[in-house]
DNA sequence: CGATTGCTTGACCCCCATCAATCCTCGTGG
DNA sequence: CCACGAGGATTGATGGGGGTCAAGCAATCG
């Protein structure tokens, strides 16, 4: 038995805070919820995803294959996180591919609820055109970091990074993702060997330690330097 | 005197197509006409736009500047394309500045006339989605390309792109743009010595030639075969 | 005309991709 | 319970790509 969006706290977080009591209502009914293990393929490029997903619980990393055949992750989502929006609007096959990092509790919404919400409601479109007008924003950062950043400089940044935003959820519970090297490496698009190098420099330096595979930070300041290339 | 957005090429061009009538006419009466010589700035990093512009005629170059003060050219706009509503919409200063490449004519639409068309007409509001979808995939392959090719397939496709897009506008008349080795290094994201150097390495393998310092595709197909990697 | 700006080329060296070998860890089946 | 295999993590060696500094050259402009 699946809650009610009206209760739910993702819909909280993101552009279905927006609607209306009805319009979540009607969600709420046509919604499926889905269960992902680790690894498990949420969607993937190429594949019509017609709908957006809301994630619930978990996380997962939002990539693209390159011409070599190598993915790179371009994003993380989680709990509150709509994804899919993009390729819903503009109509096509998705150009990315996503895969859970952990288990999750993901809402499909079906892609007919959402255009005509989006037609109806100013508000919800509005607020879609501002997180879209944020991604954006964001996209541009990457961009002239991969261009002008070291490896070692996007490494550190990342590091703080995923520090920032994966350690509790809303509800203060524990999010444990477990990245593997080449998921690090991936992010910050490098080869493997490159990123554990450089993790073992970081650890030399006393600015991260490495228990079993998990990475923490403990130096941030020092992090904060190497980022901004001092 | 200036010319009634109704009769404009420009304004078919790009979203503003979908607008009504009576939209477009009060555009029209509260819009400000704008010349630019080449090197001349329409906005800055970090300043208010207040409202969009319309490119009528010429070209400009849209950068942002890294931490370590260079800048890197994310885009190009040109005769259709609207520029500035990223920060409209997110109500922040611009994250980019636009630097005009050659003589350029643009109207400024102030910021309240825009965001009432947003939120009264959803042909409007849909279509500013749709093309921010858009953006937003292109800036996802551009990070993937940023992070897995290497400069020399990226000026490939670089010179490829810039062919394609820079040569006659809607009226048929030709754009000269005329982009210094500087720019071209910073659209690729590398030092301007590398980027010239490849040039000629392109032009001894006759793949393009250089009349002064402009640059001409003279064998599309191996600079695709480049760009890929082969 | 200097003088400033942009283009070009050379030299140098470091970062990082790649290949290869070893080690570690964990799940599976005997 | 242990052996063993597979995938991930680590370290070494190596070579090339590309960043940086510097000097010479062309072109544009007051």
């Amino acid at each position: 038995m699946s809650r009610k969006c009206e209760q739910c706290i993702a819909s909280k977080l993101n552009s279905l805070k927006s609607l209306s009591k009805e319009e979540l209502f009607r969600i709420s009914n046509c919604k499926k919820t889905k269960f992902l293990k680790k690894g498990g393929i949420l969607f993937d490029q190429g594949v019509h995803i017609n709908g957006i997903y809301c994630i619930q619980k978990g996380v997962c990393k939002v990539s693209k294959m390159g011409d070599n055949g190598r993915d790179q992750i371009l994003n993380f989502a989680k709990q509150g996180d709509l994804i899919g929006e993009r390729s819903l609007i503009s109509n096509e096959v998705s150009n990315l591919k996503a895969i859970a990092v952990s288990n999750m509790e993901v809402c499909f919404i079906p892609k007919e609820e959402i255009i005509r919400d989006l037609e109806k409601n100013t508000n919800f479109s509005m607020s879609v055109l501002k997180k879209m007008a944020l991604s954006l924003k964001k996209s541009d950062d990457i961009i002239v970091d991969m261009a002008q950043k070291t490896v070692k400089q996007r490494l550190a940044s990342i590091l703080l990074f995923l520090e920032d935003q994966f350690t509790k959820d809303e509800e203060g519970e524990d999010i444990e993702i477990n990245l593997s090297r080449e998921d690090i490496a991936s992010i910050v698009g490098t080869a493997t060997e490159s990123a554990i190098r450089l993790l073992s420099d970081f650890k030399k330096k006393r600015l991260i330690e490495l228990r079993g595979r998990k990475i923490f930070v403990i130096n941030r300041k020092g992090l904060h330097k190497l980022a901004r290339g001092l």
